[in-house]
DNA sequence: CTGTTAGCGCTTTCAC
DNA sequence: GTGAAAGCGCTAACAG
């Protein structure tokens, strides 16, 4: 198999008909619409340049050979790739692929294409692809965690102008400013936990994300304003932290429930991912959603619209905010002005099933 | 922003500290070394090949210039990329980031990065990426569809020696012979129905995925064969399709229940999300899982565990297939054999609380 | 083991 | 508007 080294093929596109031939080098073309091949080179990438007459002859050529540019060659001339790498913190997060495809529309839509570096918790990993960048291999950066791909030093407080074009979406370093694309995360906690208490609640836990983030950071602060509103002054207690998956989810509502204190009558969290692990501990117990306990979401991910009861969530504008990544970095990497402060973009309640006045 | 183009600078790693510097290039190393480029070149890439003594005084000047090489510039020359595209058919869908994530587990420990291309039902784009690869940006195509990136023959038989290393994951095209590597599907579904037959169930239905794929064209058979086994040998009415949505699995499971015909007690799905779709429409209608009615799934994604009731399911090894998929694509790579046939990785079914006896 | 040399395929001045 | 020519930065023969 491969015994005809495939890296001598081209793709023909001919009559609609494509076949694989042997390659055809931008010199072939010239000779053969007997021009030069700066005037193909032309032909092709800045067709206004070229007089009518020329510019049909070099075409013809093309069609009738096949020609496709070597793009390798193309890159390392022009020094760019057409390539941006997305840094996930987690493939494996549902989250995150709303994200992905709302950037890959809009990169493929600019003829960009999508490096995925999947992070798992490995920030070693974001220098690699840091390091990719500062290679050339990929034009810029998004990334959807918090970490910075790049080398800076510690108490840096503004952005490097020697960095490749960054962007951040949904988290953000906290210290840098990059321009980041994210919802105001702090209202939104807020929104929820005013929710919650306008229906009588004021025992409310929360499940955080990771301490460290940022994002949970301003959930966090969210929600301690928002307490503060109903005049619960001390969150001592009720504030716990997972890390966003399934199983954290169950496992901190397990610990809510051993506690001694007195069975909170609502559990915010700060995804959907940990509501439906909690839902599941709340309903092995033997107590109701939201009959014992009224639960609350982050994010709308599919799935809880379909757990038993459909879960009340923060609605997080997931392909819009790819989508808007992407274009701050199409901005960057065609030198427009771009804020780095942040942008942020309109979250919104899902009122379901999983949320009711305390028994 | 910006101001100083960043392509002008690389990352320099020096004493555990990092910034970046002017472009340094293997010129610059050479000629700080006292040695040649190719010295440079060669120890870089095969360090064995050159006496200590060089080595040292090559690494030394790295180290001190901070030379990073260009790899565009490497890619050029050496007409490869040490990336793969990895084409999935909808990015969204979380059966696949395990995949992806084994896939990129064992490309990222062999020097390779995976670009993704998110295909969402459009052929063309699978073509657009197959062109990609023709044109050298890439040095193959895994697949986790079945579509075939590349123009073939309609009846075309054998694989088209001139192609790009190409892999198949989960799917395959079903006519020409692909490395591929998935579970046996028709086994996979023959086991399923045998289980749920064992508890008792006769009248057994199943949501498939769409006809036109291989993959559910083999699960639908062995539903058939395994249902010829309890003796039904007409599975009219009792087969309904969807696209493994969560949605179309309400929508199937919507129909099955409103059709006149005595109500199924088992329903078999070809994905866990369609299984939870249709599980939501069963409560919803008052009826019980499993008392009045059985419920599998296919897939053993993470939500499966966390319904109510958690999802009795065929478990597909997700991350060991990507694995596998990459381990055949670096064969190819590196042109050792690799055989067209279907590898075939095990699966097992998790018996879950959505399985019993017929009330 | 190391240096010399000759490009890879393309883009881009710079003349004409 | 077009062609000649000079590389981009690196690798791979080929000598020595």
């Amino acid at each position: 198999m491969f015994s005809t080294p495939w890296r001598l093929f081209i793709l023909l596109r001919l009559h609609n008909r494509k076949a694989y031939f042997q390659m055809t080098s931008i010199k072939d073309v010239a000779s053969m619409a007997g021009v030069s091949t700066a005037t193909v080179s032309r032909t092709l990438a800045e067709p206004d340049k070229v007089s009518e007459k020329t510019r049909k002859k070099v075409l013809a050529a093309v069609g009738k050979s096949g020609y496709v540019a070597n793009t390798l060659a193309r890159n390392f001339r022009r020094k760019r790739t057409n390539t941006i790498v997305v840094l996930v913190p987690d493939i494996t997060n549902s989250f995150f692929s709303n994200i992905i495809q709302g950037i890959d529309a809009v990169a493929h839509a600019n003829g960009y294409r999508i490096l995925l570096g999947d992070i798992r918790q490995n920030a070693e990993r974001g220098i690699e692809y840091g390091d990719f960048v500062a290679q050339k291999q990929a034009d810029g950066i998004i990334s959807l965690g918090r970490n910075i791909p790049f080398p800076y030093r510690k108490g840096r407080k503004t952005l490097d102008p020697k960095w490749p074009p960054f962007v951040t979406a949904c988290e953000y370093d906290g210290i840098i400013p990059v321009p980041t694309v994210c919802i105001d995360n702090e209202q939104a906690a807020i929104d929820a936990v005013q929710y919650l208490a306008g229906l009588g609640h004021r025992n409310i836990a929360f499940i955080n994300g990771p301490a460290d983030s940022p994002l949970c950071h301003d959930r966090l602060s969210g929600y301690r304003k928002a307490m503060k509103t109903i005049g619960v002054t001390s969150t001592r207690g009720l504030v716990y932290s997972g890390d966003f998956s399934l199983e954290s989810g169950t496992c901190a509502m397990t610990t809510i429930l051993d506690a001694r204190a007195d069975r909170p009558s609502a559990v915010f969290t700060a995804s959907d991912a940990m509501a439906i692990g909690a839902l599941q501990v709340i309903k092995t117990r033997g107590l109701s959603v939201p009959g014992d306990i009224s639960l609350m979401g982050f994010d709308d991910i599919n799935f809880s619209a379909y757990c038993d009861p459909p879960l009340t969530t923060v609605h997080q504008p997931r392909n819009h905010i790819g989508e808007i990544a992407m274009q701050r970095m199409l901005d960057l990497l065609e030198q427009r002005a771009v804020s780095s402060e942040r942008e942020v973009l309109p979250h919104h309640l899902v009122l379901r099933a999983s949320t009711a006045a305390p028994g």
